[in-house]
Parts: C-alpha cells; sequence; structure tokens
DNA sequence: GCTGCCGCTTGATAAATGTCAAGTGTCGAT
DNA sequence: ATCGACACTTGACATTTATCAAGCGGCAGC
C-alpha cells in the first residue's frame, strides 16, 4: 500500500482522529488488492468478514431476489461500504462487483470492532458515519417511493450537475443499465426518460448530457434539500 | 414517569449497559408525555431536540413531497425513533404522528450526545443500534425495488403471521389506509391485491385476515432471509 | 331515529412501467 | 477487415399501478 493511498484512507472521517498508533494496528492484517472490472467482491448472504474501502476505480452495491436484481448504490473512492454489516458481524444484505478495475482495501471485521472496544473517539467516528449512512438510504427510500422514473431522471441529472460544477455538458458516472437500475426502472424505460425531458432542455450523446434549460428541469424535478442534498 | 416505565427504558439494547448514574443524567431534562391519537409530533426538516422514545401506542414515521405522502415506518413500544438527526444535529428526514393515544419519552439530544462523550460503552451501544437501523431500511428499499405490491403484501402477512405466532386468524395492526403507504401503494390496490391473495387461502374480514394456506402464499410470497427476516 | 363523515371496496379508465423484438452503432477479438 | 458481443434505442404490446367515481357500511354527533 503507497503512502498515498494509506494518508487518503486515514483522512476518511472514520478514521481522522485516531491516533497513528491505533491506526497501524486497524491495518494490521489488511490488505490492498487490485480488481479487473465486473468482479463480484461480495456476495449477499455471505458472512462480513471484511471492512472494504474503495482506494479508486468504483464498486456498485446490488441485490438479488427471484430472477431480479436492483443496484443500491455506488461506492467512489474513497469511502467504505458495508460497514453495518461488520458491526452487527451478520450476513451481508449486498453483493458488491467492481464496474471498473478498482483497488480495494479490506480490513479484518475483527480490528474494527476491537479498535472501537480500546478507543472512544473511534466508536463515535462510527457513529456518525453510521448515522450518515442511515440518512442517505432513507433519503434513496423516499426518492423510490414519492417520484416517479422521470422525476428520480431529472433530480439525478441536478444533482450531477451540482457535483460536476458545470452548467452544461455533465458526464454519466456509469452506464446508463446501471443508471437504470440505480434509479429503480428499466434499461428501456431509462430511454424514454431521457426522451421525455427533451422538452426541458436535457440533449444526451452517449455518456453525455447538456442541460440547456436548468431552471425549466428544476421546476419539473421539484428537488428537496430532504430527498437530494446529500448534505442535509 | 412510572418506575415499570423507567425500567422498559433502560431495558432497551441502546440503554442497557449503561450505569444507573449515567442513565439518570440521560434522563434529566427528559419528559414523557401522552398524546391523542393522529397528533404530529415532529416535522420533516425541523431541528432534532430530542430523541423520542414510544412508551406505548404507536407512531408512524412518514414523509411529503410536493402533495404525495408516502409511510415509512411504524414505530411501536419500546423503541426509539429519529436516532440518526439526533446524532448528526441535523433536520428530521421524516415527520411523525401518533397512531393511537400514546405515551413518548422526549430526551433532550445533548444529552445523547454527552453520553456519548463520557461513556464508551454507550458509543458501542449507538453503533450496535444505529448499523440495525440501517440494515431495517436496507431490507425496506430492497423490498420496494425488487417485489410488487401483491409480493410486499404476501410477504408482509407471513411476517405478521409469524410475529402473532398463530396460524390462522391474523389482525392487522394498523389501518389499510397506512398499510397501503407503508407498502407502497394506493388503497384502492391494497384491496384488489388482498382479492388477488384470495385464491392463496387469504380471507380479509376487516382488520382480521385468515392465512389458510400458508405453503401456498409462501410459494408466492418467496420470503428471503434478507428482506424479511428482521433479525437477519 | 337520522345524518354526515370516513374507511373501505369495486368498477371504469388512464397513466406509468415492464417486456419482447428488432435494429443501430461501438468496440474488441480474431 | 470481419465478426460477434453488447450497450443502447425504438416500437408494439402487456402488465402494473394510479386515479376518478360511485356505493356500501359503520359510527359518532345531533
Amino acid at each position: 500500500m503507497r503512502p498515498e493511498d494509506r494518508e487518503q484512507v486515514k483522512d476518511l472521517s472514520l478514521f481522522r482522529e485516531m491516533s497513528d498508533d491505533a491506526f497501524g494496528r486497524l491495518l494490521a492484517g489488511s490488505f490492498l488488492q487490485r480488481f479487473p472490472a465486473h468482479v463480484v467482491l461480495i456476495n449477499e448472504g455471505a458472512p462480513a468478514d471484511f471492512l472494504h474501502v474503495v482506494i479508486n476505480g468504483g464498486v456498485e452495491l446490488f441485490s438479488n431476489w427471484r430472477d431480479r436484481e436492483t443496484t443500491m448504490s455506488i461506492a467512489r473512492p474513497v469511502s467504505t461500504f458495508i460497514l453495518a454489516a461488520v458491526i452487527k458481524d451478520a450476513p451481508y444484505l449486498m453483493s458488491a462487483r467492481t464496474l471498473e478495475p478498482s483497488s480495494i482495501l479490506m480490513i479484518p471485521s475483527q480490528n474494527i470492532r476491537s479498535a472501537m472496544a480500546g478507543d472512544a473517539a473511534f466508536s463515535v467516528a462510527m457513529v456518525d458515519e453510521l448515522a450518515a449512512c442511515f440518512r442517505e438510504v432513507v433519503k434513496a427510500q423516499k426518492n423510490v417511493k414519492l417520484r416517479s422514473g422521470v422525476e428520480r431522471l431529472a433530480n439525478y441529472l441536478l444533482q450531477l450537475s451540482v457535483l460536476q460544477e458545470r452548467r452544461k455538458g455533465i458526464e454519466l458516472p456509469i452506464e446508463k443499465k446501471t443508471l437504470a437500475s440505480l434509479l429503480g426502472m428499466s434499461p428501456e424505460n431509462l430511454s424514454r426518460a431521457f426522451a421525455s425531458l427533451k422538452p426541458y432542455g436535457v440533449a444526451v450523446n452517449g455518456g453525455s448530457v447538456s442541460l440547456n434549460d436548468v431552471a425549466g428541469l428544476e421546476s419539473l424535478a421539484k428537488p428537496s434539500r430532504f430527498i437530494d442534498d446529500p448534505h442535509s
């Protein structure tokens, strides 16, 4: 593991307050591994032996039931995923696969639990992190239950435009197929949803999207602080 | 607050490991209040000043967007709700209203944060509680995204029958209107969903439901440990 | 007893969403 | 260069779900 990678992990809010010493103990037995694209890292139902940290690349968290599958969220550097399963020492509720070639740091679950026991500040950081995760899922749930497909797409695009800090010309960070699943619709439906946003100044070209009428799009999307703002 | 109520709260996994002393400090400035049915306790977006604990009765957590509303979950005695907002000192993401006349214990948010700072064991309990909450929402999200309305109802009924420990003759604990919203469908649709379960031995009479063919219902519902089991 | 409200149901209809099938274009492997 | 796999799009169609309207039945208040 390169020193700059270690530095990035240490800078996560989860680990920032730890002593270097405690952080060293946490990483004992951990390993950083490079994976190709489209590799399954975690199978739903397996015991949570490691806390995973995306160092670079991207990871899709998804879930299956019968013959259906849905994308639950996307983890980007630098962030952890499946923290809750590690805490509860319970089976993973989601599967995970790389979207692209990715470096993943894997920390033994036992190290996390030991660190909590020995380091009160770390526990507090964990509480903070888990509360944030919880609020994210609640927002996602509201998004699905209160909005139509088109509305979810419109809000996703607006969120992206804020994130990418340019008014026109945003880039979709994931394949449309995956985006459809993340937004809770079929790929065909996503195509049609894009088409139905054309009157609102949305022009699509492959992975590039221009928003030529942000105000109009907002009047359709009606973004809400308590669904769309990642910091609320 | 009656001693037996205090005992029940102390017995929550969140507080069980606390010293009586620390628990006393936690409750300083708290108060127990009785509310009539259908009273709004919390408005989405308000600052999270109190951690709420349902002592008896029942509370519906719900959320609005534009002219739509959906119920997110039901809190029953004895349990806390909106813990995450309290931790983050952030606005509530959901509103709350009583379903019936209810007693609610309200603990000042500041007390919770102080207790975390001074009591490592309490922090660990909080981590555990939040991880459990997180996993609950993830399951709810999978339920909505992977299943049709009829499938969600079928699984809900099976869950109830396990909870109420009798094979036939279960009682719906909430109005059908609320149940519809909880399951993410319109009330009309819930009626039709019940009707379409008739061939699977489901007979409805007001709030009473008989399951005359649990095996058949299960073959339709295909319950999954990682969606329906509250302990997984 | 009425009477009006409300929860619930049912039917008719519309809107949203999914499925199936075909066709296009890209890209990487041979 | 050709081929095939695959992501994406589009159209036709089926299914699911919501909406609107009407009606039933219980129940609280007059």
